[in-house]
DNA sequence: TTCTTCTCTGAATAGGTGTTCAGTTCTTCA
DNA sequence: TGAAGAACTGAACACCTATTCAGAGAAGAA
């Protein structure tokens, strides 16, 4: 008499998982971390709070899987688009601009991964986010010091002070609030991108050229949601 | 028998005001925006919980009154070595420097105030004081763009961007950790604004003069604090 | 079909923090 | 000095939300 799961009821289990963490990845998109509120997330998932606790241990524990996922996605689109670059400048402009196309994609979820304070017990994992996202950042920086494109420098505060730019300037409070128009987008995109690029040490002409270059595909600003 | 406060009552309750939002200035200079509780505060400041009430309305407009003295007090540095500089770029780099110091000086309080998420109510003046800091920096960048010493731009997402840089390299989670040493905090400091200044349209080797000219006395530097 | 084990439910619980208010203490004024 | 008004106190209250858990519902084995 031992109890066996079905294969048919592991891949229901998989799917809440999924379902979960798909929920509160919307609430976080709609209205920040603040808004990944257990309750409501189950009503999202279509399910009790309590099956929640089934699933995740505890509410920084599901926070952190998402926040997780989240910097997983980004990690592999800013290598993969670095890596299809001719040269260490354009791997740069192209993961610089990956991830600004991604923030204004996704402002309050990256506003909440970023910046919204959450339980102590998530900030390891955000911290580990960061830490990847800069550090990927800073290798492209790197590259493109030693190929002698740009001036020496401390490229780990170089990466961070760049990625604060970007954010910054692109989900933060101050940011242009009229971000639904694909045009305005774009410009803030690019403008920031070029910022960005100045700031470690890439001269404005070179900089415009690279921003222009690295333009991503419409399809990929189609993504943008309003907000 | 009509009841008239007395000078020196007058003096107490102002002065009972100034030590609590002295108290929530404290607080939040260790802990951030989150340490600022109605119960601890009081305690800090040497009265009830409820004293507290008799003096601001509620949280929001503690938290708000706090917010607009410590950027009231940012802004008017700013101006000041904004000011004495003696050119438009100097002016910028002044400026600059300027809220760089006073971001690693008050790293938890700066953290709290930028981007520390608090009730909705407090980000109306949030946002005012951010306004009013990036409008000031929007200035000198102007200026230095009419005097031909910098790209045209759209001035307003560069300041933004360039408070972002400041604040995520300075105080952000990835900030370099050994800020307590002086002579770190104060490459730091110089290496951020070298950034911001580029990110701008500042060329390198003319931003690393800036820099250097604009170094604060080491007086300014001495009021960091650890943490 | 029936028993056992797993899974889900959602109301109840628990902990934390802003806010209130009846009672106390202090201050003014005659 | 005493009455009246103002300020202060701090325990009680209120609200919000994470977490629990006893009972209900499914799913597997026999």
């Amino acid at each position: 008499m031992v109890y066996r799961r079905t294969h048919q009821v592991v891949k229901r289990l998989a799917a809440r998982r999924s379902a979960i963490l798909a929920a509160a990845r919307d609430a976080a998109n709609e209205g920040g971390m603040a808004a990944v509120q257990i309750a409501p997330v189950a009503v999202r998932a279509n399910v009790a709070a309590g099956t929640v606790y089934r699933y995740f241990p505890s509410k920084a524990d599901l926070i952190s899987e998402l926040i997780a996922d989240v910097s997983r996605d980004e990690l592999a689109a800013i290598r993969r688009a670095a890596d299809a670059a001719p040269g260490p400048s354009s791997a740069l402009a192209a993961a610089v601009t990956t991830v600004a196309v991604h923030v204004v994609s996704h402002r309050k979820l990256a506003w909440g991964i970023l910046a919204e304070p959450v339980d102590v017990d998530v900030n390891a994992t955000r911290l580990a986010s960061r830490r990847e996202i800069a550090g990927e950042i800073e290798t492209r920086i790197n590259a493109a010091v030693r190929a002698g494109h740009l001036p020496a420098q401390d490229t780990a505060l170089a990466a961070t002070a760049l990625l604060g730019a970007l954010h910054e300037s692109l989900v933060g409070p101050l940011a242009p609030d009229n971000l639904d128009d694909p045009a305005k987008l774009r410009d803030a995109v690019q403008t920031a991108t070029l910022l960005a690029l100045r700031a470690v040490g890439v001269m404005d002409a070179r900089a415009r050229g690279l921003v222009v270059q690295a333009a991503l595909p419409a399809k990929m600003l189609a993504n943008a949601q309003p907000g």
